[in-house]
DNA sequence: ATGGTCGAGTATCGA
């Protein structure tokens, strides 16, 4: 039974930082979660390897956009999944990386995406951050409306703003704070999506991501860069918002929580 | 001590 308001639904957004070894916290969390719709991101695993069967005796449908040994994104759902699209599907040259997969779910055309970390600023990488940015605001613009029921959840490598890292000063000079980031995801917000965790919450301190070195936890020094961002339609019926921190407890944690939402 | 940990894979790179 779901532990939504009737016909409302879970969603949350998950880096696992590999499936494969995160496979038994994923069973566990699906199990006392209970989302709707789950978008992973690095699930660092080629197609064939990715346990749909096992999801499938959980309840739940999915798609997984993988390559092997880095990136991969998949969808997860329980309350059906329609037409799916590995990558960028633009007829364009494809993207190297396995990085964005979408699905509609319960009448929401849902993304997962695994936006590149980008390295160092102006770095080839970053450079191919910024422009997969505007890519994936084309494809968005091209397939959906922002009066559809549209979500795009997943690891957006970018602290939208200086609230989002534990200290600005330890951030000066580094990817995920840049002003380019940054306006590539207000870019997103303008085209008619809204950030459900930011709406709710001002406050700082809030985060989604806590690097494995220096216990940074424990020390609540993270970033908050895992996004649900929403068309207008979702992001008004969003009943509760939050990060499930203690996903990132315990042993062999993700480096990221779910961040997670009801609409 | 100018690092500190993970996960890929098995030397190092990526985050």
């Amino acid at each position: 039974m779901a532990v939504t308001t009737l016909g409302a639904m879970l969603l949350a957004t998950w880096n696992v930082n590999s499936l494969k070894a995160r496979m038994p916290r994923v069973i566990d969390w699906l199990g006392s979660a209970r989302p709707d719709v789950v978008c992973l991101q690095e699930t660092k695993l080629g197609n064939d390897a990715f346990p749909t069967d096992e999801f499938g005796e959980l309840g739940y449908e999915s798609v997984h956009h993988g390559e092997g040994q880095w990136n991969g994104v998949a969808i997860l759902s329980r309350v059906g999944l329609a037409d799916p699209v590995l990558g960028f599907g633009d007829g364009e040259e494809e993207d190297p990386d396995a990085r964005l997969v979408t699905a509609t779910c319960d009448g929401v055309r849902v993304s997962s995406v695994y936006v590149p970390n980008g390295r160092e600023v102006d770095h080839e990488h970053y450079h191919y951050k910024l422009a997969w940015f505007e890519r994936l605001r084309a494809r968005i613009d091209s397939e959906v409306s922002p009066s559809d029921d549209v979500v795009v959840g997943g690891d957006f490598n970018v602290a939208p703003d200086d609230r989002d890292v534990w200290d600005t000063k330890s951030f000066a000079g580094s990817t995920h704070v840049t002003a380019p980031e940054r306006a590539a995801v207000e870019s997103l917000l303008e085209w008619g999506m809204r950030d459900v965790f930011r709406d709710r919450y001002d406050d700082d301190k809030l985060y989604s991501y806590w690097d494995y070195r220096k216990g940074m936890f424990h020390m609540h020094k993270g970033m908050r860069i895992d996004l649900i961002l929403a068309s207008e339609s979702v992001a008004d019926r969003a009943e509760f918002v939050l990060v499930d921190r203690n996903a990132r407890k315990g042993s062999k944690p993700s480096d990221h929580a779910p961040v997670m939402a009801i609409f």
